[in-house]
DNA sequence: AATAGTATGTCACTTAAGTAACATGCTATT
DNA sequence: AATAGCATGTTACTTAAGTGACATACTATT
């Protein structure tokens, strides 16, 4: 049966973590798989109707300025992350673009399958608010670091919480990818990054940037850590 | 009965809305009232023990940088407003202050009342995600607009914010206040604003900013709206 | 009315950040 | 192996933001 491969990802989630058998044999039957190339984006109307459990691959989840070409990353997602849950909750446009940094691979349901769900199950609807609680909790410090740190600071701590989420490995960031995620501009990443190369905490390889002397880069993060 | 205040007041929160009757009944013994001076404070490990509905007054929550005198305030509470959800939710501590800008009217109740109340009342448990959705939204415009906007245009847009709120009327606002509203410092907002002034966009009396000109305000703010 | 304490206004100076432009280097594809 | 298309490296220039210091103005309290 085709959906015992659907319920193995979908047990795999926080999302749908403590959830019986029962209802993972129901749920299945919702979820559709897809693809999603390298560069492939999921917009906000998207996500208005539809909600996504990663299986494959990682995705970033980045506002664009209208006006310039400016762009902020706050998330990064990857296997059993599931996005967004925000319109599923409050039903209103998300103006988030979704992009595939690899080939991915998503299971895709219509959300108000989601929203009766969370009525009917309280366990998911458990879930839910410690999900959006995290979020939540990451936006805030995103905010923060944004005004109380320089952007050398703020990217010695990204490759901090890179580092120490060891469980995900994930592809090499563009620099690109990483200004947007401080919320910064490439120009300034690539010095950044030189300069932390010349202090010898990092060396930049091709398939990733290896953090070279952690206790220096703990101390180039300073107080941040824990903030 | 002296709960029937407490209770006609907790009704008019939109965390407490559609709740019945018997709810009231029971959940209004529970709670305290509680006076807060002007500048007193609430820490983290209080809101980690207590939750509280303001019903006079208005709060600012902000973070402080424990390096150098920053601060950030992402949020202003005012009557009917409840904080602080997210401890609620994950029982983890969030390192936020609370201060009264006014002499302040609240109530208080110990937050493992709260905590099982939304597992009981599926109704309070989906005002909770709309509540939290709604934070994580304006987190989000906070980290955005830092990003993409100048301080003159955060302030103008905080401005026609505050208009716009009609129902609250608020006590001046301090240019310190301000500033750690738009994730910036009191001399830049005191600039911005005196060039506002030059422009004849608003007007600063004793009691309050006046705008003068919205439309120019609007134009002001250019795109940021709606964002 | 005097005073202390806070809020506001202003400025000179320093630093961080962003823009634009261009050179070089890498890699996937034919 | 050649090429096109990105990614990275580097710099000169411009602008926004923040610091510190000080003057003035307002307000609450005695």
């Amino acid at each position: 049966m085709k959906y015992k491969k659907i319920i193995t990802n979908l047990k795999k989630t926080f999302f749908f973590s403590e959830m019986d058998d029962t209802f993972f044999e129901m749920a299945a039957t919702h979820f559709q798989e897809k693809k999603l190339q390298k560069l492939a984006t999921i917009d906000s109307e998207e996500t208005l109707k539809y909600f996504y459990v990663i299986i494959e691959g990682n995705i970033k989840s980045s506002y664009l300025n209208p006006e310039n070409a400016r762009s902020i990353t706050p998330f990064l997602l990857s296997e059993y992350e599931v996005f967004d849950i925000v319109p599923v909750i409050d039903k209103k446009e998300n103006l988030m673009d979704y992009t595939a940094l690899d080939t991915c691979v998503l299971l895709q349901i219509e959300a108000h399958y989601i929203r009766s769900w969370i009525v009917e199950y309280s366990q998911l609807n458990t879930n839910l608010l410690q999900c959006l609680s995290r979020k939540f909790r990451e936006m805030e410090e995103f905010s923060r670091s944004l005004v109380f740190y320089d952007a050398k600071t703020r990217l010695a701590n990204l490759l901090l919480k890179q580092e120490s989420s060891s469980s995900k490995i994930r592809n090499k960031l563009s620099h690109e990818t990483l200004s947007e995620m401080i919320g910064s501009v490439r120009t300034i990443v690539t010095r950044d990054l030189q300069e932390l190369k010349k202090d010898g905490i990092i060396v930049d390889k091709r398939a990733a940037i290896i953090i070279k002397n952690l206790e220096k880069l703990k101390e180039r993060c300073a107080k941040y850590i824990g903030l």
